[in-house]
DNA sequence: GTCTATAAAGAGATAGAC
DNA sequence: GTCTATCTCTTTATAGAC
């Protein structure tokens, strides 16, 4: 087989992917080399660690996607409303509306690495301090803020769920319009 | 080793344990047979079908107990409020607080068979419907009472991988608090 | 109805050629 | 830096004794 050029960037992307639909457990290496093009032996060189090392790498993608996509534009200038508009519209596209699972939910099932699973509190910690910065820019005060927060990644992760067993989209996308409403306050 | 005797009932509840805890994929026959004192062969004698099957039946355990300590609970009689508190005092129980995952989450992960996936579906329907019947009840309109079940839902699967996810069970406790306040309308 | 034993396939992981 | 080949362990699943 001649030698194939994959990027890590894709690599990682195609990765997650494979994570987000079969949870860790559920996927093999053959299943990433297959997917990726890559040998076995090539994972291994690249991710020492094995499947637990790429699994970390895979959300670490998603946590820097969070941290560009979602972080950055809430703590940026703006109204705060139209700043959480704007994060709705990312956020429906990184879930492909409804479609794929959340990789704090899917990756949280034991099974990979307690540093995964400390990656992953870090990650939910940081979207919610990032939820309460806007909600508190909006005229919240601090505990409103910090409970509107909550409450908006209890509905994010909940409706992926909904979205997930019910094959329906819906609830996700209503969940997804209510967020501005629900994170800044009425003036 | 000497026979063992383990009920059905005492078995699918140690699977169901399990399941619940590391997934679908991330339990092996080995496993439920060292949990539940069974060798493997023995399972298959039980289950032909193998571990689709199993958690198949396990599911099952889990419909059953919502049958017997939601579903009719929230369709008895009684103030519809006093009717929601005891389901969620119940519902604290089957959680451990937050403690425990939910089985539609953890087993629609893909994995399973599509037999199991059809399952969840209709029992979240389920769960959603008896939702909605005691929310009518209470005062509120076809619509709005549909609406308030699902957020019930939404709320109680978000929450449980909020706990999941930071170690930390307050958030799910809050959910159980609101839900008389959510699923009952004010007299 | 449970056991021991084993088959067959798949998993993670490594060695060494190129 | 990727490949082929292989190793070891685990997994699912079955055969047959008791």
């Amino acid at each position: 087989m001649a030698h194939r050029i994959v990027s890590d960037e894709v690599f990682l992307a195609t990765a997650l992917d494979l994570f987000r639909t079969y949870g860790f457990e559920g996927v093999s290496l053959k299943q990433l080399a297959d997917a990726t093009g890559l040998e076995k032996a090539s994972l291994y060189y690249r991710y020492p660690g094995g499947k637990d090392a790429i699994a970390m790498a895979a959300a670490g993608e998603a946590v820097r996607w969070l941290q560009a996509n979602v972080f950055d534009p809430l703590a940026g200038g703006g109204p705060p409303r139209k700043r959480v508009s704007l994060v709705a519209e990312k956020l429906r596209e990184f879930y492909a509306g409804g479609l794929k699972a959340c990789v704090m939910d899917v990756l949280s099932i034991r099974g990979g690495s307690e540093e995964l699973q400390l990656g992953l509190k870090t990650a939910m910690q940081a979207l919610t301090s990032a939820f309460a910065h806007v909600a508190k820019e909006s005229g919240y005060g601090a505990a409103a803020a910090r409970s509107k927060a909550e409450e908006a990644v209890v509905r994010l992760e909940g409706s992926l769920i909904l979205a997930r067993v019910l094959g329906d989209t819906a609830c996700f996308e209503r969940v997804l319009k209510g967020l501005p409403d629900l994170l800044t306050a009425p003036s």
